[in-house]
DNA sequence: CGACTATATCGATGAATGTCAATCTGTGTG
DNA sequence: CACACAGATTGACATTCATCGATATAGTCG
């Protein structure tokens, strides 16, 4: 049932503990780090910014195969990668899956670089 | 003598082109994975993290040894990969070497997120 | 000058990762 | 119901990466 949302929820205690610990906890920095590991690779950016600048606001992975030139297992890999971390919402309607951008997500993302 | 720095300079078309193109190019992506990579292992967010909360402003590596629990050599390896980023910057004095943050690192790797 | 220390580099190794071909699952259609 | 299609999953393979031990380099001190 729940997924990893390592950007979203942050279970408990990522609200309350922004900059009172000394370093980034070893915990911590492995949530985060997650991530930063879905954004490290170049497709996966593609991806992304494909999604984003999509008009509707959303992509089947049809749209995705094609300008990548990536096999579809390929890019259905990368697109379950993103979703664990949080980035993307996956949602089928009939034969075909959406992928759209998880509001906040990259907002979210960029306050992680502030709160090292 | 320059090292990558693909979070600073940008060398010629970063500046022109944010959101012209339909979609991030191979080349752009490539370029940004990169800095995220730097990014997506959790001994670096840590390093990050201790040179920043330190009150001078920098840390010679004898001092990121200890509370990583990694030995100096990968120390040093991490060190190196975020320097190559540029997300820190080193300076040797004597023996010792200190590495710091370059000043705007975060926050143009924060704005990469929103110019996808 | 020789011993010591701090850091960087090199080589090796085990683990993680990106990619593809093949297969499986579920949905619509004749 | 049989077939076609979109997408996910599996297994295999090559590459990359994090880590360590050993060694090299360079600065400091006696």
């Amino acid at each position: 049932m729940n997924s990893l949302q390592t950007v979203g929820p942050a279970p408990d205690d990522a609200c309350c503990a922004p900059s009172g610990q000394p370093v980034l906890s070893a915990e911590d920095a492995r949530r985060k780090a997650l991530v930063f590991k879905a954004l490290s690779d170049p497709n996966r950016l593609r991806l992304l910014s494909i999604v984003k600048s999509d008009a509707s606001g959303e992509s089947c992975v049809c749209d995705l195969t094609e300008p990548l030139d990536l096999g579809q297992p390929t890019v259905s890999h990368h697109l379950k990668i993103l979703v664990d971390a949080g980035l993307l919402h996956r949602e089928k309607r009939g034969t075909w899956a959406y992928y759209s951008l998880v509001p906040g997500a990259m907002e979210q993302t960029a306050d992680l670089l502030a709160s090292l």
